[in-house]
DNA sequence: GGTTTAGGCCAC
DNA sequence: AAACGTGGCCTAAACC
């Protein structure tokens, strides 16, 4: 009778799509993890995270509720003008939120035999038809109130803050998830994204610090591919996602704005995981020409990459499973899908840097006496943690996280963390230490 | 009344 | 034929 023993993560350790049935037996479990190399990543990882995450948990976010309550009324305001509006402009009402009946109405009112009423489909009809662009303007306000904004006031305790709940045995790559509410998925870019994340903010005499890994995947995936190009990328500094936007929208690297990156991101990302022509078309702007040309030259540039990829394909083919460095572990079967096979290893190394790293931080910080108030982890977003430190603590604190984060994991490349602090979660800047 | 599924969309 | 991957949560609609 080991109760020390957590079934739950050896199963899952086991076969994280859960498509096996569980064992309860402890000991043929034990046999299983020795026998499939997932042991060490068992006991260094997965059972040292149970008490960081209860740990994390338990701290939660201090929240901003006046801020949110006035988000919510002024959000509410609009939605009605703006529901208003939609009748009008349709000529009769129906439900918004029905994609079914907004396909009806589109088709009967603008003449638009339409499939679906996805964003990408119908933003190209705005100019034409203001009924298209006022029900995209719908969208975003009703999911920020009816996702984040509502339930977010709804889950702040008594004492101002919000406790997420961590999933540790969800995923089939390693990483986590967060629930009740979801805080790993908060808006970053859309029009409502700083009025929502205002409202996280620090504790008193706290200020918020965000460490969030550079280039992470990419980073693992030069290690991985050995690929000489990343490799040399990484050493030399370069960032990756910000040349592939300047080739993208044809400006010079200085000319890059935030936004151009993030795109080229979800296009590195995209290209890497096996986005086709098509889709590479639709998220960049390029021709289905170019983004066919687009792909072949960066498979030409980053070549090893390709060959990782063919390598891995085979593998699991023969074997009928893939490992990351870590030793981590995902099955698939018949019919393979190639795409999340090559995806797996490189994400599912990113949540072991991650794990890593939270376990060191959490030995160095929450069991030490004359740390433990002073620098809280509030919150792990996949490559990034955030904490709240105390105000006369962060250039000494600062500087030891960030060592500790780089150093989690040693990959082929410098690994590198970006530091940005602030007061609430909205106006982040970059963190200078002083001289 | 409850559950499940699909479409849609937020993040990394 | 062509297909980035990993998640969680919302509403509507179908089902029991
Ligand atoms: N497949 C895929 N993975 C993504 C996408 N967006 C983010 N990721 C993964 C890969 C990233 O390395 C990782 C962390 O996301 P970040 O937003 O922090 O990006 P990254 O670290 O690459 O760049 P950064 O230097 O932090 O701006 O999450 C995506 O659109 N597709
Ligand atoms: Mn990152
Ligand atoms: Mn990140």
């Amino acid at each position: 009778m080991k109760s020390s023993f957590n079934t739950q993560l050896a199963n899952w350790l086991l076969d994280p799509d859960g498509a096996s049935s569980p064992i309860e037996d402890a000991e043929v479990l034990k046999k299983k993890l020795f026998k499939e190399d997932l042991m060490k990543v068992y006991e260094e990882v997965e059972l040292p995270l149970v008490q960081v995450l209860k740990d994390v948990e338990a701290v939660g976010v201090f929240i901003d509720t006046k801020a949110l309550q006035t988000l919510s009324r002024g959000l509410e305001r609009q939605l009605t003008v703006l529901v208003k509006k939609i009748y009008k402009e349709a000529g009769e009402e129906f439900n918004i939120n029905s994609p079914k009946q907004l396909l009806d109405i589109f088709s009967r009112k603008l003449k638009l035999h339409l499939r679906s009423t996805n964003v990408d489909k119908i933003a190209q009809f705005k100019d034409k038809h203001p009924l298209v662009g006022l029900v995209l303007q719908y969208r975003e306000l009703a999911k920020v109130r009816s996702t984040y904004v509502e339930p977010l006031l709804t889950l702040t305790d008594k004492g101002s803050r919000i406790h997420t709940t961590f999933i540790q045995t969800g995923t089939a790559t390693g990483r986590l998830s967060s629930r009740n509410p979801n805080l790993q998925n908060l808006p970053k870019e859309s029009q409502w994204a700083d009025d929502v994340r205002r409202a996280f903010i620090a504790s008193p005499g706290y200020t918020l610090v965000s460490f969030d890994y550079s280039q992470v995947q990419l980073r693992i995936l030069a290690t991985v591919a050995r690929d000489s190009r990343l490799i040399e990328a990484f050493q030399n500094g370069e960032d990756i996602h910000k040349l592939t936007a300047s080739r993208i929208f044809n400006v010079s690297l200085e000319k890059v704005t935030p936004q151009m990156r993030r795109v080229a991101k979800t296009l590195n990302f995209g290209i890497v995981y096996g986005m086709g022509p098509r889709a590479l078309s639709r998220e960049s702007g390029l021709s289905f020409i170019e983004a066919q040309n687009f792909i072949d030259s960066y498979f030409l540039e980053f070549s090893k990459v390709k060959q990782w990829q063919e390598d891995l394909t085979q593998e699991v083919s023969s074997k009928g499973y893939v490992t990351n460095l870590a030793g981590r572990k995902r099955y698939f079967t018949e019919p393979i899908n190639f795409r999340a096979a090559i995806n797996t290893p490189i994400q599912g190394l990113e949540a072991d840097i991650l794990k890593r790293a939270m376990i060191q931080i959490h030995d160095v910080f929450s069991r030490r006496k004359e740390w433990q108030t002073k620098v809280r982890l509030l919150l792990p977003v996949h490559d990034e943690l955030l904490f709240e430190i105390q105000n006369d603590t962060i250039q000494e604190a600062v500087p030891l996280l960030t060592t500790l984060m780089e150093s989690a994991y040693t990959l082929a490349v410098p690994v590198k963390v970006d530091v940005k602090m602030g007061k609430n979660w909205a106006t982040l800047t970059p963190y200078k230490k002083k001289a």
